[in-house]
DNA sequence: CTGAAAGCGCTTACAG
DNA sequence: CTGAAAGCGCTTACAG
């Protein structure tokens, strides 16, 4: 019952000052305290059950040792995994996350934004997808003084404008994947459903497709079709305008899991088998995706990773001491790996 | 540039005291100020940009407006949507979620509670699945005292022992939804694949499922079979067995959607179609059920609702006064909808 | 209606 | 190595 007890209680209780509790207590201080003083602040502070008010210490040192996250949309698979990896990483440097949801709005995207600001946050980390709001982050020239107080930023799954700190799937390299798989199975007629041009990942794949195909000698006008957003019935409408315009597609791109759902279910709508009439991959390996009918080949993305690299981004822009071997703490484009599944074949094999 | 305004900054260019500050700029106590020195100090904080820190404010006050929630897997897509509904909830009071993940794993669990005390949170929400820790919660006796010092809980998607607040789907509803449409369909050889007993979900439709089943004249001994945990391979290990046991069952129930994927996927090796063969139903109407080959029929569970429920009573037990009409901000059970697809047929039909 | 004072629970120069 | 003092940014009785 009662309070929680309080450096006081553990300062009166051991018979020192609680700025000796204080030093005692905290591992960067505790080598100017005499062992055996420290040994009895120690053993006080057990005693009572003593938790340092992590509150009051921020507001005394002017760091809160919090990060906030901002996600479009936790419902989306793709961000948890992320988020724990961002955990994982903060939690080496006692940091805590604190994530926000913004449903891709933007009123109440800036909501979070404030909330986070408000909590008094180190640091946050953007993994909104739409483009051109960094600058605000920032402030909008080289100066910094942004709208949220100088704060340090590192984009996640997405790239900025300047040199804001960014870790994002290798988007190049996991469609040059994809298309060495097509290709190589003798694909000669290969659609891409794009994400939508204005975030960088839609934008990033859809070049790279277009890049390679052409490199192939593959690449027809037509050929890439625009989805209004990453999701099923995006998928679907870019799908379906797709096939109309090039009919004798062999193999269908998608630039993620759920636009590549999308075309799925148009190409059974239409009678057309996957894979005997057309292959299908998808990016992201969500869950799930192995057990549609039939299972999707798709690019898997280290998302985990991709999270905890983006953590220690932060802690280094924290400037906290992680004992880590000073890795490359930079800006970083993950490999991805392709799963191979049944939703691709051999054309031939029609 | 330069740090953020604080009130001392506002007071001096509105030219009052701090006090008066926090009396002009706090809704509940404006009032005893006057109109024109609330116009001045409002117009001061606009013109400065004016932020109060809320941590400051939450060591005075010794509230953080701060809420934890402990997810066991926010992976599981169940949850985002029951987050998301807290969220809401807690905002119109002016209240933030942290919401924090255990990977179901006890240890982690241990630590993310102590995160969630130490950041001075003024309630928990707990989702976690496994029973029996509510206990020390709240201290295991009626006097209050436990480890998490007196913290009002409320649980989210479980019940406790005892007179724990809660808010979860209403199990029996559901499953006699479930069982309705199986019987109407003609079924009479029904199997379910259970969730796991130590959960109060996996127990509650087991009984309900029980119970429906023995009053309809259709329940044989070997019929229920328990998977290991609410996941898909579980899911497969049970369907398995039950299939060994039970050869000539004509539909399937499965505690939830996962539990669901993992009989589909077995019901396929073995040759059996669905639903020709065999009907199955899941539980939840997760993201893309529908598009598995058939759609899976399943219940609808209203996370949002619930999430929101959740939040509201928390707000409630906080005794913050957010201003609606005093509803039954009591534990509930939320009814399901079913959600018909092709995984269910009159077993007729084979 | 407003100000001066005290204090929420810490940390950190500054003396000793 | 340790203590006394000040202060982080607020709120709230207590006087006036």
């Amino acid at each position: 019952m009662g309070k929680p007890p309080t450096m006081a209680d553990v300062a009166r209780r051991a018979g020192v000052d609680t700025s000796t509790v204080s030093r005692a207590l905290n591992p960067r201080t505790a080598w100017k305290v005499r062992p055996d003083t420290v040994a009895r602040v120690v053993k006080a502070s057990e005693d009572l059950g003593y938790r340092l008010n992590v509150l009051a210490r921020g507001l005394r040192t002017q760091r809160s040792r919090t990060v906030g996250m901002v996600i479009p949309d936790l419902t989306n698979p793709f961000f948890p995994p992320v988020v724990r990896g961002v955990e994982a990483a903060l939690d080496e440097a006692d940091h805590t996350l604190i994530v926000v949801n913004t449903d891709d709005d933007v009123a109440r995207e800036e909501r979070s934004l404030r909330t986070l600001v408000d909590r008094q946050v180190d640091g946050l980390l953007l993994a909104t997808t739409h483009l051109g709001k960094v600058h605000n982050a920032q402030g909008n020239d080289g100066s910094g003084g942004g709208a949220f107080g100088d704060l340090p930023v590192v984009l996640v799954n997405r790239r900025g404008d300047g040199d804001v700190p960014f870790v994002t799937p290798d988007d190049h390299q996991g469609i040059s994947l994809v298309m060495d798989h097509l290709l190589g199975l003798g694909h000669e007629r290969i659609g891409h459903v794009a994400g939508p041009r204005d975030t960088s990942t839609g934008r990033a794949r859809a070049d790279a497709f277009e890049e390679m195909a052409t490199a192939a000698g593959v690449f027809a006008s037509g050929v890439i079709e625009e989805a209004t957003a990453f999701a099923v019935e995006p998928g679907r409408a870019a799908c379906a305008a797709l096939l109309d315009r090039v009919p004798d597609l062999t193999a269908i791109c998608a630039a993620n899991d759920l636009l590549a759902i999308g075309c799925l279910s148009v190409l059974k709508e239409r009678g057309l088998r996957v894979p005997e009439d057309v292959s299908l991959v998808g990016f992201n390996d969500m869950p799930l995706v192995d057990f549609l009918e039939p299972p999707m080949t798709t690019v898997r993305v280290p998302q985990y990773d991709m999270g905890f690299r983006a953590g220690q981004i932060m802690l280094d822009l924290l400037e906290v001491d992680v004992d880590s071997e000073a890795e490359p703490l930079t800006s970083a484009e993950l490999p991805g790996t392709l799963v191979t599944r049944r939703s691709t074949s051999s054309p031939a094999a029609s």
